[in-house]
DNA sequence: GAGCCAAACGGACCGTAGTCCGCTTCTATT
DNA sequence: AATAGAAGCGGACTACGGTCCGTTTGGCTC
């Protein structure tokens, strides 16, 4: 009688104790190589040899060295969006649509300066990430749709949010461009896609 | 006496004949490594082995695997580039503005999903290719000119080939995004940051 | 607590990119 | 044609990502 309805607590997938204190200290290692080297530092025997465990561990837990580089991003990218989704405006949620949209953009924009190494080394198994990308696009479609333009959205969204990946912005670095003029040929870009507000 | 002058001769690094012919053998091998199998299966030994020389040539001709890619990518890009520079309208000049720019991003955009495999392997190599980048933009530069388009220009036709890239296309495709919706999308994003054409 | 087994572990093993250095070959010069 | 020396060559070697499979261990049932 005391059964409690395996029904859906056998969906859950818990993870083993062992291997929860595992990945804990793995990624706290991989930080640690970060920090005392750099992102190429972050081998997957090194981080299997300062975190005590054998190398198939790392592998088991992330898959492959992009995985855990998005391991790594993941909490980064957790707490930007808890500032864009109830943060304070003109960021979060508060502010007229337009500048909510320029904050987001200058936001990002600094956010993936600054995890520009660890993107990259993420490769796809961070850019094909459907979570990650639908937040960035549902964001930016909604916003869109509050500043009353009218077309494909979905596809809006994505242009504006292309120039914002990691080798545009290394790029237009690269070729002496400041990030004031990057935020500000941004905004130009959002005025000319969103037009003349409706009357 | 009879010294050539060697001024201007001496900066001429000419590629010694055995140098040239193994660099055609690698090519042609590469080529055919990728029709026999895919891209996968042009692995460094193997295009070695094919063309009938050391591993050490490969690197020494072409630097890394990525930049064996990008010479395979170059040949057709320079075919390209010509059709843009001289080939017939609406790509070609002879077409008006908006047309020509409408026509070169269904043609990029085609470009880049049939060699997606390849650019993948050719990576930043390819991507921080200075001659294309700036090819592509000051051509579309050059056509919003055209167009009347005022502001940062170099900023606006980055981010109209920032769509373009092949993350974004490989990613929209498995969205479920057509090809035709594709070129639609963006020719709605060329309508909104050319605007209305002045008077 | 004993026993079971799925999950997790470890590290030897493999394939590939990239390096290094002693040897060979081309070409300019006389 | 001889020669010098620079450019090119080859392949053994290293480092790293990723796989595999025999062994260990955590957690559940009785």
């Amino acid at each position: 009688m005391s059964k409690p309805l395996p029904l859906l607590t056998s969906t859950t997938p818990v993870e083993r104790a062992d291997a929860a204190r595992n990945r804990e200290a793995l990624l706290h290692a991989a930080n640690e190589l970060i920090e005392g080297c750099s992102v190429e530092g972050v081998t997957m025997d090194a981080v299997a040899a300062r975190a005590g465990v054998g190398k198939g561990t790392v592998f088991r837990r992330f898959g492959s060295r992009e995985g855990l580089m998005a391991s790594l991003l993941d909490h980064r990218e957790t707490v930007w969006q808890a500032a864009v989704i109830s943060g304070p405006p003109p960021l979060g949620p508060g502010a007229p649509p337009l500048d909510r949209l320029l904050s987001f953009g200058e936001s990002r924009m600094l956010l993936h300066l600054e995890q520009a190494a660890l993107i990259e080394a993420a490769g796809r198994t961070w850019g094909d990430n459907e979570a990650v990308r639908g937040f960035l696009n549902l964001h930016v479609r909604v916003l869109l749709a509050e500043l009353g333009v009218e077309g494909d959205l979905t596809y809006l969204a994505t242009a504006l949010l292309a120039p914002l990946a990691v080798p545009v912005l290394r790029q237009q670095l690269h070729s002496g461009m400041t990030q004031e003029q990057m935020h500000a040929g941004w905004a130009e870009l959002v005025r000319r896609v969103v037009g003349p507000a409706p009357a």
